[in-house]
DNA sequence: CAATACTTGACTAAATTGGTCGAGATTTTA
DNA sequence: TAAAATCTCGACCAATTTAGTCAAGTATTG
């Protein structure tokens, strides 16, 4: 499994929002910046996570971005699941009864389909138990080793 | 992570070949119309898995295709890596030395990539445990119960 | 030599991906 | 209250990928 462009821009995006998380707002034009993401395209999918309940915005000369949920409650696997559309898809093999009635193309598909949910489960798996917090303090962690050597850029 | 309908056809086509493997060939007529694909798109993709190793053919009046190696040494892993492209990208973890010069937008991409290397080894942990022998096992188990009930159509 | 089957490479239509853009709606602040 | 900054919404677009199709060729058998 890759990530699109998209799932990854919104992720970098949910990481400035939550490293920075708080009552304030940051503007989009930040996050594009620091992520060196395109504006444009960011807005889209700011909206996305927006109508996704991750993220909640304010309009106006003051507006922008913050996090509806805290970081230690948005688990990776919905962002994507949100950003990239289901991560299971329907698992055949719970319809038992249907077993019965397979053509050897439908058998066969319908045993490809269930190492596949296997494989789903595993990615949902890892996914589940990562949050936009561990992603936070894993930024933190590499960015206390630059300060030890102090000649970064930010 | 979703199989191209290319990865699902292609493994059709080597559960097929997995059922009847021995020294005979089979025609690629005979597996499209079993497995119901199409022709002129299967002569693609069983080309593309001679050139991966996974099958040989015999070209003439009697020709067909067979696996150039036994069902059990065929993993899952090799066949979708071979046909859907690398199951894990570069990991950037493994530069740990670059790891002290990233910029912002940097170090949040090397953040997620190292989350989404997991995945892709949990990924590579299913499909390597199985094998087409596996595949072709679980598809005579079902034919089996519909043995049982006598009213299948193959 | 005729029929059958694989081989090779070019071609195409439709879907997806990675954006861009214009015009509008809101809110702040001078 | 008007200007400026910011989010909002939907349409648009080019490049890539996906899912096939096709024609002409090569090899093998009977």
């Amino acid at each position: 499994m890759k990530l699109s462009q998209r799932g990854e821009y919104a992720i970098q995006a949910l990481l400035v929002l939550g490293m920075y998380h708080g009552p304030e707002v940051i503007r989009i034009k930040e996050i594009a910046n620091q992520q060196n993401i395109p504006r444009r395209f960011l807005e889209q999918i700011l909206n996305d996570l927006k109508s996704g309940g991750f993220v909640e915005s304010r309009r106006g000369v003051s507006g922008g971005y913050r996090l509806e949920r805290r970081p230690e409650e948005i688990t990776l696997s919905e962002i994507v699941r949100h950003i990239e559309g289901p991560l299971e898809s329907s698992d055949l093999s719970k319809e038992s009864k249907k077993k019965l009635h397979l053509h050897s193309d439908e058998a066969a598909k319908y045993i490809i389909n269930g190492v596949m949910h296997e494989v789903q489960t595993a990615i949902v798996g890892v996914l589940e138990a990562v949050t936009l917090f561990d992603l936070c303090e894993k930024v933190r962690n590499i960015q206390g080793q630059m300060d030890d050597q102090s000649d970064y850029i930010i």
